[in-house]
RNA sequence: GGCGCUAUCGUCUAGGGGUUAGGACGGAAGAUUCUCAAUCUUCAAACCCGGGUUCGAUUCCCGGUAGCGCUACCA
């Protein structure tokens, strides 16, 4: 029997299905993984548990690795559970002949609880009504063929009512309402020669693992303390499906035993399974590792974040396609569960690193606080895509990862951030230069939130034409249109005369206002709007030494004429 | 239904037998400023309920309630 690897490096795991696209929750204990590892100089180990054949898919794999290498953080080793199939099926067998695990021949059931709905149930034989409840929306199932009905009221939506309803019209049909299920009646029984007999003449099996009911299950977590549950109240689990393949709980656990994970970190819905897990390592001649359960991340209904349900906020790619730096999405999902135990919340990487500990972790689940955007929302999606309006829009994200992301892109280089802002400039506008976007990068550093408001905060300095804006917009506060024809002209007038430098800028400027009669502010805001083709901008000076003496004037010339109008009007 | 886990401001959290229950985001107000940001200051905002233990519980114990998870030949 061998240790648990408390003495040697750590080795860790990430272990996502492909069954869909990478997720937040997953990323996050995929970042927590990689903390550990990195904070005790172990081995973090990718592997895909595609074990599930039915569901996988290599889109899937495709977005999980897009996702995880967009995370940026890496991995020393990697596997494929299918390419272990063997390995499975020795450590299945092993404990067959042991006589802890048994031949089940009970057929399958054909697959009870699908997310479309009841498979079990002929969709003819039932009636559903839907009624409002107090908070919810109730379900009531007549099964018309035996006149039972049952209602479900008190989930907290229709999904989950009717999740519950079928599940109580499935308990009164089956034999009037039978318990916890354990096993399959008489097959924990069968003897070996009849269960050879029976396995030699092809009749299909699942193999089982044979829980004894009179012990009590035990481990530790690093998390969540010390665990017990009685064997009686475990049911016996199958290892090796009828056709040939290994279940989830066989396949993990035998890899994590072969590749000697010491620590596994993992969501807490593995929690009670953890206990199939003990016995399973037990079984096979194993210490178990050391388990950490993470809370899980929910949505603000309280429910497990879905696509379906939530949207696309719950997308690792979104964050990343909405301009979310990775360093500071990495830094939001830390914080989500997890807690340095001081002030802290912008942190880095390496201060991440030496922070990080499973001490750390809290055990109530944490909920992302987004906004969700509603189901019924294609259009407004395809209205404001087509308008050029970001989206999804920022509301939808969790407040503390926008304003975390902004102080993570205030934390960065002028450069380095200029060479992360220019290729989505350029997805706009093909002709923006690295010389300009380095010019225009510390304009708006302290303007943006996610990468993408580059294009709504510095169109102006890529764009031809400005977009038509209201002539109203040049009016200075407290001003009148006069007033602003006339403090576009004096600009118009002196300015060709001005090195276009901050200071020369500033001084001209000034003086024209003192001259003008007219206070600083009113002076700078006709030319700001002219010039921008918007109230809200980055200071004045600085942007029109980046905009440039020929841009200024043609756009003041514009505007001169564009009040002209106005006021001979 | 059975089993398990959890419960501090709206959200993320710190704390822990005696505290004005701390921080952050978000919100409000103000300062600064050529607008917008950024920055700074201030304010509002929480210990789920009921018992017990105790001189004293938000903190420890029990019960309740609520939420979540597992209860598949899914993972």
């Amino acid at each position: 029997m061998s240790q648990p690897s408390n003495s040697a490096i750590p080795r860790v795991r990430f272990a996502p299905s492909p069954t869909g696209f990478l997720h937040v929750g997953s990323a996050r204990t995929f970042i927590f993984n990689w903390l550990y590892s990195r904070r005790n100089h172990g081995t973090m180990i990718l592997r895909l548990d595609d074990t599930d054949v039915e569901r996988n898919t290599d889109a899937s794999v495709q977005s999980i690795f897009e996702g995880l290498k967009w995370l940026g953080l890496g991995w020393d080793e990697e596997y494929k559970q299918s390419e272990r199939l063997e390995l499975h099926r020795k450590i299945a067998w092993s404990i067959f002949n042991k006589g802890l695990a048994y031949r089940d021949f009970t057929p399958a059931h054909t697959s009870d609880s699908e997310k479309s709905g009841p498979t079990k149930f002929d969709p003819k034989d039932l009636r559903v009504d839907t009624f409002i409840s107090p908070g919810s929306v109730a379900v009531r199932i007549t099964h018309l063929p035996s006149g039972t009905v049952v209602v479900s009221k008190d989930e907290k939506s229709e999904s989950k009512n009717r999740e519950q309803a079928l599940l109580m019209l499935r308990e009164q049909l089956n034999e009037g309402g039978r318990g916890t299920w354990l096993f399959n009646p008489g097959m924990p029984e069968l003897s070996r020669e009849e269960s050879d007999r029976r396995a030699a003449a092809g009749e299909p099996f699942a193999l089982r693992f044979r829980v004894p009911r009179s012990t009590v299950v035990r481990f530790t977590d690093a998390v969540y303390g010390e665990q017990m549950k009685a064997g009686a109240d475990i049911e016996d689990f199958a290892l090796l499906r009828s056709d040939g393949m290994p279940t989830y709980h066989l396949a993990s656990c035998a890899d994590d035993a072969d590749l000697r994970i010491s620590h596994i970190i993992r969501g807490q819905d593995h929690l009670t399974n953890t206990f199939k897990h003990v016995l399973i390592f037990g079984a096979a001649g194993y210490a178990p590792p050391q388990f950490a359960h993470l809370p899980l991340l929910v949505a603000p209904d309280g429910t497990k974040l879905s696509k379906r349900r939530h949207g696309p906020v719950v997308s690792v790619t979104t964050y990343r396609d909405a301009g979310f730096l990775p360093q500071a999405f990495i830094n939001f999902l830390c914080l989500l569960g997890w807690s340095p135990k001081d002030d802290r919340t912008k942190m880095s990487q390496e201060e991440l690193i030496n922070a990080f500990s499973l001490e750390g972790i809290n055990r109530a689940n944490a909920v992302v606080n987004f906004k969700e955007i509603a189901p019924g929302d294609g259009f407004r999606e395809k209205v404001a895509v087509a308008a050029g309006i970001p989206w999804p829009p920022e509301e939808t994200f969790d407040p503390k990862a926008v304003w975390l992301n902004a102080e993570h892109i205030r934390g960065l280089a002028i450069e380095g951030l200029s060479e992360r802002l220019l290729p989505i400039v350029r997805e706009q506008f093909p002709n923006a230069t690295p010389e300009k976007m380095l010019r225009v990068t510390p304009l708006i550093r302290e303007r943006i939130k996610l990468l993408r408001d580059v294009l709504t905060a510095a169109d102006f300095f890529f764009l031809d034409q400005l977009p038509p804006y209201a002539p109203a917009e040049l009016i200075p506060q407290k001003g009148d249109a006069a007033m602003a024809l006339k403090v576009l002209q004096k600009a118009q007038e002196l300015l060709p005369n001005v090195e276009f430098k901050h200071d020369p800028l500033d001084y001209a400027l000034r003086a024209a206002a003192q001259e003008l009669g007219v206070k600083a502010g009113q002076m700078f805001q006709p030319i700001r709007v002219a010039v921008c083709g918007r109230k809200n901008a980055p200071p004045l000076f600085e942007t029109l030494e980046v905009l440039g003496k020929e841009t200024t004037l043609r756009r003041l010339g514009l505007a001169v004429e564009k009040m002209g109008q106005v006021a001979s009007r």
